[in-house]
DNA sequence: GCCAATAGTTCGTAAGTTCGGAACTAAGGA
DNA sequence: TCCTTAGTTCCGAACTTACGAACTATTGGC
């Protein structure tokens, strides 16, 4: 197992944020991340939306938004320590962060709102 | 051929927009429409940046952007004319657009002035 | 009207990416 | 030591993407 690795701020690049979030399963998790108060690990996940996600899966998920710098990741025994680099992309890229998980709970709602009419 | 077609607002997904705009070329493209005065032809991005895209590579951009709702394409005579439907979906998703441009802009400066320095 | 030119699209294939099951590693108990 | 829990790696199948060649549609010249 090869040491977790995050990107400075200076190379994560609007691309790979873009990558990382226009993925449903992952902004989810990048936005119940972003909300939460303290550290959530990985096997939060494994149940997400009613819905069941392998954990192969998830781990390739996770190391995703690691790469784009979305998420910092600390090892505490057996598990993983999540929590978000927002502020720093705040620096970087002011409002991109705030704007996307914006739209997503939009979407959030006007799903629900269907679903509810349905 | 089958005609060009446009999703309704409704049927616009921030997944879908952000796919879009992970790509190095389709963000330059939409940029360069975000910020023209006029429609601008398919053609005009032939050559994008001292970088030769080939046209059906260029053709299939132009569908990507299209289906997730970022333009709208009209045919005028052999022509399309592109335009953004920026207004559309910053009713949808405030802020969206503009920051992903704005964080697309911050990118692009960086890398000029770490070209300039070397 | 016919031919050539121009602007984009479609098709097919090669290269790359993603998903998920099975087998793995690493840390912490009992 | 062995078991359990949390996550990772490997690998094949399914999917996506890039781009050349062949195509379609529209216009202008004759």
């Amino acid at each position: 197992m090869r040491p977790l690795t995050h990107p400075a701020l200076g190379d994560v690049t609007v691309e790979g944020i873009l990558h990382a979030l226009a993925d449903p399963v992952r902004v989810a998790i990048y936005a119940r991340i972003a909300a939460a108060e303290c550290a959530l690990m990985c096997s939060e996940f494994l149940k997400l939306d009613a819905r069941d996600i392998p954990k192969s899966t998830l781990s390739q998920h996770f190391k995703v938004l690691r790469e784009a710098g979305l998420i910092r990741s600390e090892r505490r025994g057996v598990e993983l320590r999540n929590t978000t680099r927002c502020e720093e992309i705040e620096s970087r890229f002011p409002g991109l962060l705030k704007s996307v998980l914006n739209a997503h709970r939009v979407q959030l709602a006007e799903r629900a709102a269907a679903a509810g009419a349905a």
